[in-house]
DNA sequence: CATGAATGAGAGTTCATTCAT
DNA sequence: GATGAATGAACTCTCATTCAT
């Protein structure tokens, strides 16, 4: 009686797309599948021909959430810029904030972290995901670490792993100071202290930090 | 004239103690009444004798939450070692997850985060309270950042303020990766990697991380 | 784009009249939601498809309740018989209960007038509407006494507005008496009392109340 | 260990009187045993000393109030006036609320109707008393009007019963049209209309009514 | 006697999910 | 495929009533 091709796929990323936008509003907890589907321009009923239930609508979110952040640093990563560049490329990015891909939604991580540890009963799906994208930044922030280890713009004795989780978990850490008092936080400003104090940390030569950069 | 006497404050503190432990396990959101009730060993009615309603029970949570931790650190902040020492110490205090005052109810920091953006507009009370909390952490920290600015241990081109929060964010950061994969991450190893290339960072003189530790 | 059908208003009028034959046995206070889905026959969840709350139910069923009773007596209203007349056939139609529309619920008058005053905070939405509903009865009654006025058959001197509020308040007051004591109280002798008394009283020659009626 | 002795009689009327004024505010239903116990001063353990339950409170209540009630009238009725001017008088004592011992406990009325006659199941303690009350002034009413009938002043054909339960009927109706408007309703007005015509109506003399009484 | 802490039955309300159309 | 009406499990919160002190 009612028929209409739709591409599946599309309309799977309208309803993720409504979705997140409202989780990032009121939290998974306090959206309803109706706030969603009103988001998302269709009928209630429309969202479970896409998605089995509430619990499937996060764990995608997730997914697309992530793709989303993931590009922004692409071409920083391919450029043949020498690590300790890479490095200092990278937390400029972040620093400012036109370059994030959906400040708007960066309340979400707060949901995200939550639910996934308590996904661990259902399967796990969200967690074994949250943990596949933070083991891939270490990795990722690691082999520069160990590129400039390499090339002797890092100290030897470091341990790139643990480097590389400690420059995810600032930059992190002080977004969640930045999101609970947007107002009083400076953002880009601790970024910087970031950039300068860590690249100085992890320096090679005895630092010279008055050189390159003033922290302020 | 003659009535039962109940210690309130007590029996409030229990039913938090409750409620804690309850909401760590399974969320706010998903923490019924009925589930902190019973954890208390008392009936549904009684909850509503000690707070007005779950929001409640969630804002004096993070403050009897935040009373336990603080303590910790007390000691070493008296103490009259000069500040890279005592930087030096908080962080091997953090290291060692024995000295954490409850681990087991970690996964709360997520709820508490997600909530406290969310109580914007029922008055903030969560908000103000958390970053009431952050904002005097980062103070201490900078306090001692500051006296380590003066000593001549730490180069005078800091943002005392911004550093504090870098270790703040740090320590946060990575408490997130840890409890989303608590066993394969080393935290105790990533928390002694930050301690030295901060320190190294912040130093005054030419850094000789070699000298005074190894960072695996 | 194609959903199941319903005639929403048909059904929410089912709900009322379920609601309010469940008013009517136990009162507002005393009847749930449960009961009024059950009397309608659905499902609790479903009450609130229709209304936004208890209250919503309770003001929807005085209008729904008024409306019932108003077309009882627009045949005489309309009818061109003078101005006594048409009081006498009002009164006779009172007389009989037969006439009522709806005797079963009259007991429902008891709690709108006093859900009615306490209304006054919430909006007074039902207030309102009672408020409404006995001013255009009054407006009614107190047309005809003018007619009556005017075409000599009643006295000059009468205030219309009052003298319908005295009818009015007549009728309302000896329902209470017949509701509280339904076996012992001779509502249509009363009734009848009322109209011979009030014809009478209301006169404009001389009552000689023996000659066309008796009061027993 | 705690000894009082009390005078249990005025400590109940005490409770009692408290009950009314927060049922008067409130309604039965809304109106807490809590709001009670704090409005008499005492206890909420306590009221359950003096009165069963409830349900209790609000059957002593209706005697209580009933009680003050009664005795307005009282003079006028041992008084030694001709029926006719009796009936002016009472008319006249209702027409001015100053007289009135308890108009800030007037809508109670509502709700004793109310829970009256949803009191049949539960012994109907209430109901009983109720159409007692109601019985007990259709006779005064009654004997004063066969008074008047046997000296002359009231016409023969009428049923006493029945006008008596007119008159009461006249004043508790444009009470709840008072209650429910009180600003636009004007109570004294309407009374006198009453009392005037139904004088008129009961009249055993043609009527003249312009000589005696002026009906605006 | 007086009290108020404790309680659980039960009320109103929400919402994920189903399914007839 | 799309829809939204229907639903009841589940939740928060209230309050009459009890009872140890």
């Amino acid at each position: 009686m009612c028929a209409k091709v739709v591409d599946k796929k599309e309309k799977k990323d309208g309803i993720v797309t409504a979705a997140i936008s409202e989780f990032a509003k009121k939290g998974f907890a306090k959206t309803t599948i109706n706030d969603i589907a009103a988001a998302a321009g269709i009928g209630k009923g429309t969202v479970y021909e896409y998605f089995e239930n509430k619990e499937a609508i996060i764990n995608y979110s997730f997914g697309y959430f992530m793709r989303s952040l993931e590009l922004d640093m692409e071409e920083i990563l391919i450029s043949k810029v020498p690590a300790r560049e890479k490095l200092r490329q990278i937390f400029d990015l972040f620093s400012d904030m036109n370059n994030w891909s959906s400040v708007e939604f960066i309340e979400l991580w707060f949901d995200f972290w939550s639910e996934g540890i308590r996904s661990k009963s259902s399967k796990g799906v969200l967690l074994k995901d949250m943990n596949l994208f933070y083991r891939s930044y270490r990795e990722l922030f690691a082999a520069i670490i160990v590129e400039g280890m390499n090339n002797g713009s890092f100290r030897k004795n470091i341990n790139p792993e643990n480097a590389a989780a400690m420059i995810i978990g600032a930059l992190d850490g002080i977004m969640v100071q930045w999101v609970l008092d947007k107002e009083n936080f400076d953002f880009s400003g601790v970024v910087q202290t970031i950039k300068f104090t860590v690249l100085r940390g992890l320096s090679a030569a005895p630092a010279q930090g008055n050189s390159e950069a003033n922290d302020e």
